[in-house]
DNA sequence: GCATTCTATGAAAATAAATTTCTTGGGGTA
DNA sequence: TACCCCAAGAAATTTATTTTCATAGAATGC
C-alpha cells in the first residue's frame, strides 16, 4: 500500500471533501500526524465520519493506522531491516540496498559532529592548496567527490589515490597546505604514513575514517564516522553513501565559509559549460 | 526528541516493568505500531496506566504519540522537506543534504524499474568486455563505481570519462562488447554519439539517464532515473545518491547472475589484500 | 418529468481507547 | 516498628473513534 500515490488521488476516486482532506493533509502533513480525528474534522471543515471514511477510502484500517501510516511515509518509507534472504529476488536486492543506504544516512545524520565538520571546511577554505588522499575504490570515490566539489568553489586542490604518489606529496607539501585523508577502515598504513610525514611539517591534517583508528589518531581534525559494516560479501558497503553525505556537507559549508569566490568560481564554470553546449543551462555544473 | 536512543535506557531509569516494555517494543515494533494500548498491555503482561506512564517517561505526551513518533523513527528519522533558508546553518545544511539524499532513495526505489535493471545485469555478465562512458564530475564516479564493482566479480571492465577517448573506444569495440553510458542531464552529445558508434556495430548498450532524452533514445537498455533537481547551486546534486543506489543494484544482480564467478574473483581479492596487510580482514574488499 | 436509486454527508449513539484518580502492597529508611 | 516512597493495577472518567441512522442532493431509469 502506498498512501504517498493514494493521498494524490490520481485515480479521481476523491469526492468533493476528500479532496480537500487531501489537500489539507499534504498542505500540513505535521498537523494531520499530530492531531485527532475532531481537530482535523474541524480544520477541514467536516465532520468526524467523513474523516473516516477518507482514511478507509486510502486503504487504511482508521483513523489511528491512517496516522501511523502517515508518519511512517512522511518519514521515508523504509522497511526495517529484514534478514536477508539467500535467494534473493531482484527487487528484495533492490530494497536491500536502499534500506541500507538510507540507514546509513540517519545513522550519520545522528553521529554527525557539525563542529568538526565547520572546523575542517574552515581550514579548507583557508588552505592555499588541498593534497587529498584515498586509495582502494572506495575512498577514492570519496577524494575525488571531494575534488569534484571544491575545485568548483575556486579551491587549489589534487586528489590522489596512488600511495607511493601520496608518500611524496606528502613529503613534497610546502606551507599553507593541508592535507585531507579518507580510510573507511582507519587502517590504511599508507596513509597513516603521509599523515606523520604532514605532522613533521607542520601541515594541517583532516580524515573522514572510523574513530580510534590508527588514521584518526594520526590527524589533527577527525571526521569520525563509525557505522557497523554489513556481511554480504557481493554487497558494496552502504557506508560509502554516509561518506559522500559527510563530503557534501563539507563541501556546501566551504562555500558558505566563502560565498564571494565560490559563486565566482562557479559562474565562470557555468558560464563555460553553458556557451560550449547546446545553450541549455540545464547542464548545470556537470553531468 | 529521540525515541531511539530513549528505548535504549540509557541512563538506566526505567523499572522493571518498563524495562520489559523497551524490549517488546523493540523486538517487535511492528506489533507496538499497529496495536492499541490494551493489546500491548496485555502482550507485556502490563496494564494499560504503566504503557501511558512508559510513553510519557520516553518525552512523549501520549499512547498515540508514542505510536506516532515510533512510526516515524522505523522508518528513519527525516524531516519534511523544508523551503531553503538562506542563512542556513551548519546543522541545517547537514539536515537538508541528507534529507535530500535519502529522498532521493526514496523516489528511485519507487521508480525504478527492476526488470531493466535485472536485463542490463544479465547482458553485463554476458559480456565479453565492457566500456563504460561517463564525464564529468558527477557521472564520472558513476561509471568509475561501476568498474569499481564489478571488476571485483570478474568482470573485464574498463571505465573512461574522456570524451575524445571514448569516441576512440567505441569505434574499436569487437563483437562480446558491451557499451554502458551515464549521464544524468541525458544530454551529453559525446555520449549520444558513441552510443550511435555501437549502434552501427550492433554492440548492445546500457545506459542510465533520464528518460525521453536524446541519450535514452540512443541505448538498447534505458535505465531511466527521472528525479527533480534542486535550485542550490553550492549543493552538489542528490540525484547522485539515487545512481550510485541503481549501481550498485546492478552490481549485485549482476554477482547474483553468476555467483561462483563473482565468489571466485572475490575470494582472490581478498585474499591478496589479507596476506599483504597486517592480517585483519575487516579490510574485508578496499578502503 | 416524476419516481427511484445512489451517494455524500452529518447528527447522534455506541463503542473502544486512553487517561486519570484512587488504592494497594512491597521495599527501603528513620 | 512506623513511616514514606514508589511501582503498579482497578475502577472510574474522559476522550477518541466508529457505527448507525437519517437526509438531501445528484444521477438514472421509466
Amino acid at each position: 500500500m502506498d498512501l504517498f500515490h493514494a493521498l494524490s488521488d490520481e485515480d479521481g476516486k476523491f469526492s468533493g471533501l476528500e479532496k480537500k482532506l487531501a489537500q489539507l493533509v499534504l498542505d500540513d502533513v505535521d498537523f494531520a500526524v499530530n492531531s485527532s480525528i475532531l481537530d482535523l474534522a474541524e480544520r477541514a471543515g467536516v465532520s468526524p465520519p467523513t474523516v473516516t471514511r477518507f482514511c478507509r477510502r486510502l486503504g487504511c484500517q482508521g483513523y489511528s493506522d491512517f496516522k501511523v501510516q502517515l508518519a511512517k511515509m512522511t518519514y521515508v518509507g523504509l522497511r526495517y531491516l529484514k534478514p536477508e534472504t539467500p535467494t534473493a529476488t531482484p527487487a528484495e536486492v533492490a530494497e536491500d540496498i536502499v534500506t541500507k543506504a538510507q540507514n546509513a544516512l540517519f545513522q550519520l545524520h545522528r553521529q554527525l559532529d557539525i563542529d568538526v565538520l565547520d572546523k575542517a571546511a574552515h581550514l579548507l577554505r583557508g588552505a592555499e592548496f588541498i593534497q587529498a588522499f584515498g586509495a582502494s575504490g572506495n575512498s577514492a570515490m570519496i577524494v575525488n567527490e571531494l575534488h569534484n566539489r571544491l575545485f568548483r568553489l575556486g579551491c587549489r586542490i589534487n586528489a590522489s589515490n596512488d600511495h607511493n604518489m601520496n608518500m611524496m606529496l606528502s613529503a613534497a607539501a610546502g606551507p599553507g597546505t593541508v592535507v585531507f585523508g579518507s580510510s573507511f577502515t582507519g587502517r590504511d598504513q599508507g596513509l597513516v604514513h603521509c599523515l606523520e610525514l604532514a605532522r613533521q611539517r607542520v601541515i594541517p591534517t583532516i580524515v573522514i575514517t572510523q574513530s580510534n583508528s590508527p588514521v584518526a589518531r594520526a590527524a589533527d581534525v577527525v571526521i569520525a564516522i563509525d557505522l557497523p559494516e554489513g556481511k554480504n560479501i557481493f554487497r558494496p558497503t552502504s557506508t560509502r553513501y554516509a561518506y559522500l553525505a559527510a563530503i557534501d556537507i563539507l563541501a556546501n559549508l566551504v562555500a558558505y565559509a566563502d560565498r564571494s569566490r565560490a559563486l565566482k568560481a562557479l559562474r565562470s564554470i557555468k558560464e563555460e559549460l553553458v556557451s560550449r553546449r547546446d545553450g541549455d543551462d540545464r547542464q548545470l555544473l556537470g553531468d
